[in-house]
RNA sequence: GGCCCGUUAGUGUAACUGGUUAACACGUUGCCCUUUCACGGCAAAGAGUACGGGUUCGAGUCCCGUACGGGUCACCA
């Protein structure tokens, strides 16, 4: 081992939002780190010119913020081995890559665009399995090389592969790996710009910020033998690998845009909770082996091992996400819904000032075994913040009986004589009105039900009474009477 | 197409170094509770472990092949 402790990183480049998929590998790298006592970096890999987003790193940050994974070295929390950005560090890229050129291990390419790809084109035309690169300049003297620098040509520095050995390497979650060097293209590793490529930055990087687990997606699997290349030609140590399965779309295609939400904000905006999603996406490719599902952060640090990670791709079950988020939306506590509630009302255009905290309060508890998303708290409940403006016809056809005008004036007149009522009051009123009337109850509970919520479902009557208060009840059952007469 | 990786109910997973009727959760359906809805409780349907061979007294677990799916083949990460 090259260092005793851990040091692992999440190497994500700034497209302008988090991937769920992101999200995951950036867990398991904390959940691996924080497991072991080790440290968690966050590198940018910014080495795409033509790629940059504005303000891209910042919503990244922000996006890691809100989930509270948290880094110990990073862009914007200095460490030891920055600069944590890799448009920062190209003289660095440079030094390393010369380096390699010395050894013969790279060397300068010309080669135009245009050549490349009729290259290409003559290749595939030929049927060759697989496109490469025919080291044309590989083969330039000292002279031409040196002209042709001097001349100001564009040039790119290249791997060079040579013939030998097969290339393997043990990875945590798949074991042993094997390439055959032939199918290993001389990969770019410094750009025309002066930028280096991924291959180049992520092996610099890594030895440099003493890395001692590369966790990240199986898409980098592929171009793992050419880092190891890389580390063996520069004789560092090589990390340890971890190929993490990819996240999947319903038809098992690599997740997408297309098929859903893929950005951790679009979650956020929803109304799904960090905890939720959390622990969703931790269930996504791993598992403690007992039959937990619930999980907070700390748990999943206590119990998280990358031994334990699956080989093959996950769906993404929004029904089970969205399981998870009502369970932990009710373990909540108040003062934490409380202030979504307000900023809903004020989103729906209500005032809500005009609303206590107990009375929000008041409406958790009533909610709480109905709603997925904080929101609605707002939305599924609107009778709690004013009365009833239409009335749901389905339930009012079968609710709204003929007496139902009669019986619910006499539940009015039984109401009217209570005192500061409680709930248990209204029950009573409302047994009462029954007994002298001799209908049954369920004729004054439904059409009840009817008058001061508009709905024929929700928390218990007595409760929705209890909340909205007396005059407020009579108020709203004299309105069903006129409007239903 | 080449290379690499994968394959347990619709979905996510479990099943220690091979050992009884393949387990749990989400989802689905039904019942109970509740004069509503939901929560909760109970139950059911749903895979015989992609398929085909082998090894073995015995295989989801080991070996081989096939099929299917995915990833990757950039001066993108």
């Amino acid at each position: 081992m090259i260092n005793p402790v851990p040091r692992v990183r999440f190497a994500p480049s700034p497209t302008g939002y988090l991937h769920v998929g992101g999200l995951r590998t950036a867990l398991y790298n904390y959940l691996f780190a924080k497991n072991c006592g080790g440290q968690f970096i966050l590198r940018i890999e910014d080495t795409d010119r033509n790629r940059y987003v504005e303000g891209a790193v910042v919503k990244l940050i922000e996006a890691l913020k809100w989930v509270n994974i948290d880094y110990d070295e990073g862009p914007d929390k200095n460490g030891n081995y920055g600069p944590y950005m890799q448009s920062e560090r190209l003289d660095i890229y440079k030094k390393y890559a010369l380096e390699l050129v010395e050894k013969k291990h790279a060397y300068y390419c010309f080669c135009t665009p245009e050549r490349l790809q009729s290259l290409k084109e003559e290749q595939q035309r030929q049927k060759m399995p697989q496109a490469k690169y025919d080291k044309h300049c590989l083969h330039l003297t000292k002279e031409e090389i040196d002209n042709n620098l001097k001349s100001g040509m564009n040039y790119v520095i290249r791997l060079n592969v040579t013939e030998g050995d097969k290339i393997s390497f043990q990875d945590i979650v798949r074991d042993r790996v094997e390439f055959d060097r032939e199918n290993i293209d001389d990969q770019v590793l410094i750009k025309s710009d002066g930028y280096p490529t991924y291959h180049l930055a992520n092996v610099v990087d890594d030895h440099l910020m003493k890395i001692t687990h590369v966790i990240r997606g199986e898409e980098w699997l592929s171009s793992t033998p050419k880092h190891i290349l890389l580390y063996n030609y520069f004789g560092w140590e090589k990390p340890v690998f971890a190929h993490l399965p990819l996240l999947l779309n319903p038809d098992r295609s690599k997740l997408s845009k297309r098929q859903g939400d893929v950005a951790v904000e679009d979650y956020k905006d929803k109304g799904y909770l960090k905890e939720a999603l959390i622990n969703f996406v931790a269930l996504l490719g791993w598992s403690a082996g007992d039959n937990q599902e619930i999980y907070c952060i700390e748990e999943l640090i206590k119990k998280f091992s990358l031994e334990r990670v699956n080989k093959s791709g996950a769906v993404f079950d929004q029904d089970k996400l969205k399981w998870l988020n009502e369970i932990h939306l009710r373990s909540k506590p108040d003062n934490e819904i409380i202030p979504i509630i307000r900023e809903t009302l004020k989103n729906n255009s209500f005032d809500e000032r005009i609303f206590s905290d107990e009375y929000l309060g008041k409406i958790i508890v009533s909610m709480k075994e109905r709603v997925s998303f904080p929101q609605e708290y707002v939305l599924n409940c609107r009778y709690f913040y004013e009365a009833p403006v239409e009335y749901d016809k389905e339930t009012a056809t079968k609710r709204w009986k003929e007496d139902s005008a009669k019986l619910m004036q006499k539940l009015i007149d039984e109401i009217e004589k209570l005192d500061n009522p409680e709930k248990h009051d209204y029950e009573n009123a409302l047994a009462t009105a029954s007994e002298i009337t001799g209908s049954g109850k369920g004729n004054f509970i439904h059409p009840l039900r009817l008058s001061v919520s508009g709905t024929g479902s929700g928390p218990g009557v007595y409760d929705i009474l209890d909340i909205i208060g007396k005059d407020e009840t009579i108020k709203r059952i004299k309105k069903a009477i006129a409007v239903f007469s």
